[in-house]
DNA sequence: TCCAACCGATTGAACGTTCATTCGGCTTTA
DNA sequence: TAAAGCCGAATGAACGTTCAATCGGTTGGA
């Protein structure tokens, strides 16, 4: 949507916004370039002035996007804290950016289950959320208030849950309040200690 | 001599299974029809012939598939067994189904972030599917020994860890052995349980 | 026993549509 | 005036679908 566009010449910008857009909301089939560039206001000529192509555009996206949800669910973690407040500080800001952030979740959905997605991705973000989480895990076996499963078991069933939650309430299959989530928070604390 | 249908190669059966073949191995995008055709021994045509158009094809392969991996996972169920007991059968047999059909299992994921996939269908299988599950939990949280928490939010923690635990094993992200199926279905009963 | 009529199964070239991408030229800016 | 920004019609490839033609087997009448 080319809110500011009169204004601001940025018409990358209005490409990649546009796009995010459509995508999040129509999937991936449903958006070609030509409405890709009807919608933002621009000419599909001038995309490939900014992109070397639609792979490129949608992986420039993806990139941000991915970027901005693990800075935004590592920050404010702190080392202090006693580990089960940590863990669910930590499980609602992933379960939080989620619904705060329908369309960028849509989006990442949508891509990480397209043509586009190529695994090698999924290694180079994993590479970077992954070791946090892991050294998160190794601490709680340390100091024996996990139980000593496979790291990826335990993953599973704290974040993985608190993503599968918020996809679902973003699909509308299901309503997570405050109470839903605390209690969700708690049952994969369950799992997860000794 | 009856109908001498079923010794005559089956051009239909051979449409269905390399459509699955193929979508399972290389996903949607990259099996079109003339592919499916080439791959099963078939003239383009004749798939027009058994099927009504492509979308068709893949939804009767789609039913037929989802339609025997429930009915795979509600078998064996005994109503008499302790709660506890039936709990960790039904997710061994959920994560069995998925890990013993990969195949199965990739189409269905394919499908499922596909075009095709209309959500009324998920409907019409979770109507299936769901009254068990949803029954189940509600005894459990009768008798006193489940959390008293939306049963979606049970569900997640069991039946969507099991499914998502089972697609990274598929995946070759994760080895689930005997051991760690265990150790996850004892951390999923965890978290439901009282 | 023969053959002609008939019919569903099958073929694959051709069609029409949808896209991503290109390109020649126009406009603005420095 | 040169360069950068920009336009949108044109291009060509990919794909689902159609259709006229052929094949192969079955039936029934003579």
């Amino acid at each position: 949507m080319p809110a500011s566009a009169t204004t601001v010449p940025d018409k990358r910008s209005a490409i990649l916004e546009t796009t995010l857009d459509l995508i999040s909301k129509r999937g991936f089939h449903n958006t070609p370039m030509s409405v890709i560039a009807k919608e933002a206001g621009v000419s599909t000529g001038i995309i490939y002035h900014y992109f070397s192509s639609k792979e490129e555009l949608i992986l420039e996206l993806y990139k941000e996007i991915k970027y901005n949800m693990i800075r935004a669910v590592l920050e404010g973690h702190s080392e202090q804290a006693p580990y089960r407040e940590r863990f669910l500080l930590w499980w609602r800001q992933l379960i939080r950016y989620y619904i705060d952030h329908q369309k960028e979740a849509k989006f990442l959905e949508q891509f990480e289950n397209s043509p586009y997605y190529d695994p090698k991705l999924q290694e180079i973000f994993a590479g970077e959320l992954m070791p946090f989480i892991d050294s998160f895990f190794v601490q709680g076996i340390q100091e024996d208030v996990l139980k000593n499963i496979p790291l990826e078991i335990s993953a599973e069933l704290s974040f993985g849950v608190a993503m599968s939650l918020a996809k679902q309430h973003i699909r509308g299959a299901i309503n997570l309040d405050d109470e839903a989530i605390d209690a969700a928070a708690n049952a994969s604390w369950d799992a997860l200690k000794k």
